[in-house]
DNA sequence: CTATCTATGTGGACACTGTCCACATTAGCT
DNA sequence: AGCTAATGTGGACAGTGTCCACATAGATAG
């Protein structure tokens, strides 16, 4: 039932965003009294908390996806590069096809929520740190900038993210959207092969 | 009394951010009974709207006065790349040192909010343009680069003040905040003089 | 096999919110 | 002076998170 009150919560958050996440509207939807949540959650935000881990859940395993389909051996400095293009790519487009679910992922600030791992150990961060280190070791990235560079290349990637799903640069056209994230894109790879 | 309900809104984002400004606490503060607000605002968000435009301001003012504390006269290399660091700087800085206002200020998605112009128009968005402008007048940034980069530039600054005021990245020591800060600086920097 | 304990769901309540309606007052214009 | 438009008031309703006391079922111990 743990599991049902997420799950219920989850398509909340995808449909209307952290806010939609109501712990009464959950509990109607497993066909329970609003009380019984607290057999389970101290509170709404323990709810929203296991929501908001499964948000980065999924973020993660569509990132790993979108690596898994670039052809090029480790180490090869344009796979490499393909390969960190996939992270953000992968990252916006989760921003844009679930808005809801996204901004539910970012909705807690308490979370140890680098990414809660999931029972592989994989979260957002820890996928784009190692799509960094492949960088370095193709030859790509020197390494004395590699350290703490993933935190640049994140806030990049999240606010543009941000900025264009929940942001002032939402309602833009389909055509600008593509622009605006093949320019951060390349802005990122700027930066970096330097 | 608009503007006395504004100013208490604005109080509540400080302290609380864009949840906190609840409409009934606003008309508390003010001294009237809930119901007057509506003769004012249709509802809670057109309150909201203009707590939000206000903290655009604000930002838009600590920009401003950040990049005219920089010397040197326009079209100077150095000069230019400094004024672009100030906006980067009084940027992350409106968002560590008033997170509620921060937070506010991109709490409507609705807003034309590239920034409500104050009355001299200037807005955010429209400093960090001039700023990009002078870089390349400087010959930092050619010209063919500079069509919508304000946009990789603005989030990669959005990215990192959200992440580490209100995302998995608050609560980094002092020390470590500001080499961060440092280092999303010198990215951008990376990118454009390249 | 019975008795007790623990986990879980129920019913009812409270304070709080945004919002609507009908009413009172007040200021300004004709 | 009298009407009108603007503004504040009182009371209400639905919806929310959360707390309390109660019921019940399932396991466990004697």
């Amino acid at each position: 039932m743990r599991a049902g009150l997420v799950a219920a919560g989850v398509e909340l958050a995808r449909a209307g965003g952290p806010d939609a996440v109501v712990l009464r509207e959950a509990t109607r939807a497993v066909g329970v009294v609003p009380n019984a949540a607290y057999r389970h959650f101290a509170d709404r935000d323990e709810l929203l908390a296991e929501v908001c881990a499964a948000a980065m859940l999924e973020l993660a395993d569509r990132m790993t996806a979108e690596t898994a389909r670039v052809r090029g051996k480790r180490g090869n400095p344009a796979a490499a590069q393909r390969r960190l293009g996939a992270i953000g790519t992968a990252y916006m487009r989760f921003a844009h096809e679930e808005p809801g679910l996204f901004a539910a992922a970012y909705a807690l600030p308490e979370q140890h929520a680098y990414g809660t791992a999931d029972e592989s150990g994989r979260t957002p961060l820890s996928l784009l740190r190692a799509a960094l280190d492949e960088l370095v070791e193709a030859g790509v990235l020197s390494p004395e900038r590699r350290e703490g560079i993933e935190y640049p290349v994140w806030a990049t990637v999240h606010g543009t993210a941000t900025l264009t799903t929940h942001g002032p640069l939402r309602s833009l056209s389909e055509s600008q959207l593509r622009q605006i994230e093949a320019q951060t894109l390349a802005f990122i790879g700027n930066s970096l092969t330097q």
